[in-house]
RNA sequence: GGUCCGGUAGCUCAGUUGGAUAGAGCAUCAGCCUUCUAAGCUGAGGGUCAUUGGUUCGAAUCCAAUCCGGAUCACCA
């Protein structure tokens, strides 16, 4: 049990002796006593003066009083200020806790639940390489998950290809028209990066078209449809329907050089997947689908036979599920597919990683699913996220605006080897472990950047500056940990007994007392990350973290403490701060060296 | 126009179901390496929490209105 909740109940048994009657946890708040003051935590008491018809003080006197005779072995103090019962909770218990975790690796993480969860993340369209917002999408998708396993969850990390489509289609009329039987192998470009030329190239070639039309007197919508390029474009995804096979075989082949590309950028940023879906063996889902739901009654039929749901009643407007030729639309394969997941596996609950751009569609979905009878459609969960922009505006592909995922990382990883040598400290690495290290700074500066930010807020990347190392950093963290294993190291080579309990009558020192604090807070912020679904809950908590262990550092010696109590105490916070900044790391998916 | 989201220091962001004098980082300035890694620590300056009104012991937080920015409302995906 967290400190909060055990002074929670014993301020409501407490209260309810003292003025005989029953008290909630919800009476009163319990809060973390600001710096300024003496004490640990902190009951506020206005809440309670009208039902009790006594002053603040009165209360925060008896109530103060009460919680030490009561629970001598958890308080030691209290102290009242203008309605505020400052509590002081004992040494003791914060030895204790450190006795009980100092070791232990799985510190926080809960026991499996038996709840099963799917996170579907990046879903990528195949017609252009990753950029930084898909960077914010695959990182949080991720770390979402790895929080949702550490909470007792199983989890499993699904990804839908956006494989088919006119986008697609463009990329391949334009390599047939301009890539002379080019292929990435022959240009020694990444695969992504070469279909997404291509796509870049139909653009231009297109705008070209247009422009000629417009000037030879059609409107510019006019000009947009008969634009030659398109028209073979949109030939072409009919062709692709009809499985017309140099088409199959020319898509194949393009996906198939993006995927290789795809699997390049995956592997590095560290996002996987326990599953695949490819939109083209989806998008026929949901058809079936239909039928029913005509034959509920959820869904209603035009006269010109295309099929709609009318959701006025809930806010929304009318929704069309089946185009009058019978084909289906893009939401009829995204209920056929949120079914099929719940057939397949059974989950508790179905989370969706998408851009805020789509809250609209993603709540016509889950009101369509629940209408529909589906199991479990109230527990799928859209985990929207804000889009990344420049200072400069928004990302637009079209505009070559974007920020590539593999150029960003590539810069990151060049920074981190920059700043890494002019320090000098790893001088007797091999070329192997530095190539690791690099790596692992670089990644960890990103990634930490994306999740440290609320995932609902549009976030601003400057371009300009690259991302820091120093400060609210992954690498202040990452820094912080190899600090600690530094020591840790030179602990080890020493006689010094770790393993031996330490005297329970050290005092603790405000800079060691306030990392327990911290630390004690672990399995809290963990819980509510996962509530959340939120990593940047624990990003922040990890930073605080850090910097009270290098505020600590920079005030007590740990390898030459005052006496040898203080030595095994500050070894062993030592060893739970690095294991929890450890953990924590992990689920945000940065790993962190031992030295750098 | 309807719906939704946002507006906090020069910049990027925190701020728990309302709680004490609104906090970090970057940037600026001033200190700290003969002592466990200075990617660090300590301190200073920097705020009309978009605006106005309301709710109450108390509002950045809740409510209403207004201003500004964004998203969305396709027989597109």
């Amino acid at each position: 049990m967290s400190v909060i909740s055990l002074l929670q109940e014993c301020t409501v048994a407490s209260l309810s002796k003292l003025y005989q009657k029953p008290f909630t946890s919800k009476d009163f708040q319990v809060n973390q006593t600001k710096p300024e003051f003496e004490g640990d935590y902190t009951v506020v008491l206005f809440s309670l003066v009208k039902s009790l018809k006594l002053s603040p003080d009165a209360i925060g006197q008896q109530l103060g009083a009460e919680l030490l005779a009561s629970y001598p072995g958890y308080f030691s103090a209290f102290n009242l200020i203008k309605g505020f019962l400052n509590i002081t909770v004992k040494d003791d218990f914060w030895t204790g806790l450190l006795e009980k975790h100092y070791n232990d690796t799985g510190y926080g993480k809960r026991a499996r639940n038996g709840r099963k969860v799917m996170v579907e993340y990046s879903s990528p369209n195949t017609n252009k390489p990753l950029h930084l917002g898909h960077l914010r999408n695959n990182f949080l998708g991720w770390s979402v998950a790895e929080i949702l396993k550490a909470n007792g969850y199983e989890v499993i990390k699904s990804c839908i290809v956006n494989d088919r489509g006119i986008h697609i289609c463009k990329s391949m009329i334009a390599w047939q028209l301009f890539a002379d039987g080019a292929t990435p192998q022959s240009t020694g470009i990444k695969g992504d990066h070469f279909v997404g030329d291509y796509y870049v190239r139909f653009n231009d070639a297109y705008k070209q078209q247009v422009e000629v039309l417009v000037e030879g007197g059609m409107t510019k919508e006019e000009a947009e449809k008969e634009a030659p390029i398109m028209k073979a474009t949109q030939q072409m995804l009919l062709d692709w329907e009809a499985g017309k096979p140099e088409v199959m075989e020319l898509w194949k082949t393009m996906n198939g050089w993006v995927y290789a590309g795809f699997d390049v950028t995956y592997k590095r940023i560290g996002s996987d997947f326990d599953k695949t879906y490819y939109e083209s063996d989806t998008y026929l889902l949901g058809k079936d689908i239909v039928q029913q739901g005509l034959d509920k009654k959820v869904f209603y039929q035009k006269e010109d036979g295309s099929i709609w749901i009318d959701l006025t009643a809930d806010g929304l407007d009318e929704k069309i599920v089946q185009r009058k030729d019978g084909t289906s639309v893009y939401i009829t394969q995204d209920i056929g597919l949120a079914l099929q997941k719940y057939e397949q596996y059974g989950i508790d609950q179905s989370i969706y990683v998408i851009g805020n751009e789509q809250n609209y569609h993603m709540k016509v979905l889950q009101l369509i699913c629940q209408k529909l009878g589906m199991p479990n459609a109230g527990n799928i969960f859209h985990l929207s996220y804000g889009m990344v922009e420049l200072t400069t505006g928004k990302m637009k592909s079209r505009e070559g605006t974007v920020v590539d995922a593999d150029d960003l990382v590539e810069e990151m990883i060049a920074t981190s080897r920059k700043h890494t040598e002019e320090l000098g400290k790893v001088k007797d690495f091999t070329p192997d472990e530095l190539t690791v290290l690099y790596e692992t700074i670089g990644l960890g500066a990103m990634k930490f950047y994306l999740l440290r930010v609320d995932p609902k807020k549009t976030m601003v990347f400057n371009p300009e500056e690259s991302i820091d190392f120093h400060g609210f950093t992954g690498p202040f963290i990452q820094y912080t940990h190899a600090r600690i294993k530094s020591i840790l190291r030179k602990m080890e080579t020493e006689p010094s007994p770790t393993t031996e309990r330490s005297a329970p009558e050290v005092s603790l020192f405000k800079a060691e007392k306030e990392l327990l604090v911290i630390l004690e807070q672990y399995p809290t912020v963990l819980e509510q990350s996962c509530q959340e679904h939120d990593p940047s809950v624990l990003a922040n908590y990890i930073f605080g973290l850090a910097k009270q262990f290098n505020s600590f550092y920079s005030e007590h010696s740990v390898a030459n403490a005052e006496n040898p109590e203080k030595k095994i105490l500050r070894t062993k916070l030592s060893q739970m701060t690095a294991h929890v900044l450890k953990s924590g790391m992990q689920l945000l998916g940065i790993g962190v060296p031992d030295r750098m």
